[in-house]
DNA sequence: CTTGACCTTAACGTTGCGTCATGGTTTATG
DNA sequence: CATAAACCATGACGCAACGTTAAGGTCAAG
């Protein structure tokens, strides 16, 4: 049973092109090629291309395809096992996304209403404020005066955008804490990108960033009792756990 | 206040390469370009890159941004609306694709039953099975034991030609009822034609064939989550299609 | 004058094909 | 038997968002 390339189109529902283009890549090749330079299909390619199109349908990357049907040491089981955590952290980031942007909305709509009342500025004040309270003290200890002045200079001149970035980052910094937390491993990359998040929050405070600064902050979370009890809020200990996360990442 | 490419790469994190890939595709165009060549950007052009690096961290395609940004007609908070609807579906897709995976992992595992049935591919071999499972009992409630039965070892007792043939019937009625569901009619012409294909199909695991008990298993498509996670994998929703053009059908 | 840091443009590679463009082969029909 | 309609082939571009050489110009320091 010898079909063309069309037939096999029809009959897998697959375009010519795709079959050529499998071909290239040598993920499905020909039984032979006829005098004509036809491409010629067996029983056994349509039973192939089946695999094909069942991986496929999982989400599987042609590569990895390739491999699971024709390498026989290839365990297709803990390939499909690592595809499935894959597309688990593929969901994960998404679900990131999608409450990003949700918050985004919100805080946007929110400006607005403040906008129109008049009251940003006096938000952003209050910002500064906070943010003073919260690190002011240890931070011009550790680091002198400079630092917080030049930090609270350049949340005063933040635009609403930027504004509005902070705090959504913020909120991110804390729901991917939250779930890095939970997942447990501070080296993960659920973890390490909080720390990244981490940087870029503090990257709207800091004129300058190092290394050494951002991992000393994050060892004030733990040290002074108030910090611990805000990220403990988070989730009960995560205070440490981004303090463990952030010695790995400052390693880097 | 005017900066070289590679500072301003420092001090936002991305690389030179992207500023100009962001200046050749006019996303980000330097404040002026000096005599001996350099791009040179202003503090203008620092606040715009901001403001793309954030809507790029919320997954925003660049053309999309250029609009947002640079469109004074163009209401970001719509577009990010837009944004997270597409995210949304995204992830429901992701989702399913779990499910599926997670299933077939699951129904590889009792990899026996799978190699028993020889030639049957996983997922049709699991169907069946979970047909069975499931729905055995109320088939069996509703139509009778050798319903059930009958189809059982009618399916067992297929020959290669035969088992080929439901594959490819298969094969044909996704394809045809992705296209039927991208038409969106479950009256039409295709949609219907899909349901006599589908006929066909479960006509090879019954002895016997009724509207009715038709109509019932197309029901469980839609009220089981596995069975409309395998219909979701031709385009999502088709389960619900389905449901609907085969009501029409049975009409007739 | 050379080294090295920094700048430029050009062009390929990535993934999985869709979509021409161009031309050869086969078959059906008038 | 000529021709049109199908069907086949091989390029090659395009898509998103850059990473990565390659090849070479510019500029300040030693």
């Amino acid at each position: 049973m010898s079909i063309s390339i069309s037939k096999l189109a029809k009959l897998s529902g697959v375009s010519t092109r795709t079959l050529r283009y499998y071909d290239e890549i040598g993920l499905l090749t020909p039984e032979r090629i006829s005098r004509n330079g036809y491409r010629v299909y067996g029983q056994k390619q349509i039973d192939l291309l089946q695999q094909i199109m069942f991986y496929r349908e999982l989400g599987v990357v042609l590569e990895e395809i390739k491999k699971i049907i024709y390498a026989d040491d290839y365990e297709p089981l803990s390939a499909l096992q690592k595809h499935l955590t894959d597309l688990q952290s593929k969901k994960d980031q998404i679900v990131c996304l999608i409450k990003t942007v949700e918050q985004t909305i919100a805080a946007a709509k929110g400006e607005i209403i403040m906008t129109n009342k008049e009251k940003f500025s006096g938000f952003k004040a209050k910002l500064v404020e906070d943010n003073e309270k919260k690190f002011g003290q240890e931070i011009r200890e550790k680091y002198g005066d400079g630092q917080v002045d030049a930090s609270n200079a350049k949340l005063m001149g933040l635009s609403a955008v930027q504004y509005d970035h902070v705090e959504s980052l913020s909120r991110e910094i804390n729901g991917s804490l939250k779930r890095a937390f939970d997942q447990g491993d501070p080296s993960s990359e659920l973890a390490q990108k909080t720390c990244a998040l981490h940087k870029e929050w503090i990257c709207y405070f800091w004129s300058e960033y190092s290394k050494e600064a951002h991992l000393g902050l994050v060892q004030t979370y733990v040290d002074d009792p108030r910090f611990r009890a805000y990220y403990d809020a988070v989730a009960k200990g995560s205070a440490g756990f981004l303090y463990q996360a952030m010695k790995i990442y400052c390693q880097e």
